[in-house]
DNA sequence: GATGAATGAGGATTCATTCAT
DNA sequence: TATGAATGAATCCTCATTCAT
């Protein structure tokens, strides 16, 4: 029993030094290609062979494509989620409507234009109809982010009718990053502007005048 | 309708006709198969086996796969026109502006759920930045018809920012499309409810209050 | 309707005839490898490069390894079944114990050494928990002879009994047979005899002394 | 018995006891891969997985895959010699043939039954005609044994004759283990006993009915 | 025109083995 | 000594496309 492992916590794998930065190698790889070609299209022998590797060595890290698409879209979930957390604060929670939408969407565009791979993969599971399983976590969990923002400022709404909300503001959302994602300079600063006008006019006329700030403080999590 | 072939008694070339068969019956497979698993998945082997002939008719009738998505995109794309064109006409040229917008768009909305493939075909170039040439010319040519029915209830809009709403309007359309086909029944109209919500809270004040029909009448085109 | 198929039924698929002779050389060059370096190491590129097609090619014949299998051994179980059809004459009927023996199996021994590939599939489902589905209806198939061969010569074994018998005697006989195989010309028929040795042995004691030759004649279908 | 290390109280080097630990651990996760999927398929990666030791501490341990395969042959040759070496007492010297029988293979399966590996790796390899080497050195010896004991109960029987005998007798024994090993319960039992008669009915005939005792006690070793 | 055979590069993935740490 | 990262050739299989018939 003693000699199986005598219960060092501190020290359960080491060795991942290197390993970790070949997979956040791998991923930047990943990310690389996927936005290149897309996802259906990318291959694995090209993922390693961007990130300067063996294909075997990319398989010690993730089971499969899928896996890296996972795995990349669950590290930049995470860091958007940090990104966007500290939005709502005590300086804009009582500002008017549009310029509490430049305070929501704006650092998520900026996000996305940083980060392009993100929309990337958000697009992976493209077939309509055959839905990818693991893809969708992704989806699932933007919209539910979505539809907590909605319950907020929507609070009257019936549950299915904010899903729809959620659904059609998330589409609305993504298609108009795209469009953003697609120019530069003024230009992108232009759709991102149209992309806010487009959610004002849908969202706005659904949002509460003036909803109690305790809920919005329950929107931070 | 008269270039669709109403049957003429005479017999000038009936190889043509059968090719013309031929060519539908291909199309009509690539049809269901891009819907059932994208257009960069399917393969042309097996649309073949779809339209039940063998590859190497396949290759008779196209170049190559893209040519089959381009040549069904414009069939669609003709189909849609004059399903469409109908729609300006004395009895709803001074409705208020909802019941425009469902003149407008629910006919689109009843197509697309007819030809589900078009908004398959509108995706197929689905890397942001890859743009494939070909098929880009579907969405230019959709893009040029959104852009003059724009034209034509906003004349004040300046050039760059008349591109940018039709951009945005299409996109905003096309993504909310994506959603009215993936429900069906009550909640597809649901979603084309929601759809048509926010188009008019994007485009709605835009327009301007009323344009002349004179230059309605010059959307026909 | 016309032009989709007339229904003449003497012309379903006339090109097969080269596609016939690539389906047999394939499985020749199938046997070829699979004789070399058994079922589970021979890789059907292998396979393709010994019948001088490229691996596509392969494949538009047999959807993948096992199907070549699979397919080998049916063509190998006819024509040993037509082979062996024959040994169940009035010449043979009431011969001494031995000399039937000799009549039943030297016939199969020949047959085997003609077509030492029957032996490497008949082990190619190997590993013995792992059953292979597909795989095991050879054995099953010839299993099922061997068990009716038994109901003829001792109709009085119980069910199970002979299910025991049968399996018995068939892996005596498969075994035998890898050391007949594994010998050549004298040593060869020395180990045939063996093999024969073997089996009377065991069979013997379990034969009736005079089956009716009523029941032999059913063995023949 | 003395070369198990028996817990020799002196620490000379831990260093090896611990090798050998971990040597016995790699054996035991071979044993348990070979016997799951099988000498060929079986992985040094899914070995090392099995054991719990990464790919690297196997290869301080084993040079190559087959090295285990051959290590953990020659482990259980020797546990089979040792647990089969009290066969031959004054006990059942002169029993009547059938216990004799008993005697000597009732061991044998119950060794079998529980180290199914051992069945495995001899018929590890699998492909006929090719000798895998280091493999053989397996069958080799265990065909001596059976050569030797043929010897002492049939002294009579010329040098090729009893290579024969021997190795028939050794392939319906494997052969019949196989069918042993698949079954369970009182199936087993009977396949056990069918297995005995078999190699009572091809070897009975060729035994002196009387071997000399001073003979036997020679096959001990 | 139609067929189906042929191609071969490329796809994802595995594996025995080596090596730096 | 142990680890786990690294390798790269080899695996099965697919696909757009071409070609003889």
């Amino acid at each position: 029993m003693s000699d199986t492992k005598p219960a060092e916590p501190e020290k359960p794998r080491r060795r991942q030094a290197r390993g970790e930065r070949r997979m956040a190698q791998l991923l930047e790889a990943a990310a690389s290609v996927f936005c290149k070609v897309g996802y259906t299209s990318a291959s694995t022998n090209a993922i390693a062979r961007e990130a300067g590797v063996s294909p075997g060595t990319l398989y010690q890290f993730f089971p499969n494509k899928e896996a890296i698409a996972v795995e990349l879209g669950e590290r930049l979930s995470h860091q958007m989620h940090e990104a966007h957390s500290q939005v709502f604060t005590e300086a804009n929670a009582s500002l008017p409507l549009p310029d509490m939408m430049d305070a929501i969407v704006d650092p998520l565009i900026e996000f996305n234009c940083r980060n392009p791979v993100f929309l990337a993969l958000i697009h992976s599971s493209d077939v309509p109809g055959k839905v990818v399983e693991e893809h969708d976590a992704l989806h699932a969990a933007l919209l539910a982010r979505v539809e907590g923002l909605i319950s907020v400022f929507a609070p009257g709404l019936p549950a299915d009718g904010r899903t729809r909300t959620a659904e059609m503001a998330f589409a609305l959302f993504t298609s108009g990053l795209e469009l953003v994602l697609a120019h530069e300079g003024t230009e992108r600063d232009a759709y991102a502007a149209e992309l806010k006008a487009a959610l004002l006019g849908y969202l706005g006329p659904r949002l509460d005048p003036d909803p109690a700030s305790s809920q919005r403080s329950a929107a931070r999590s």
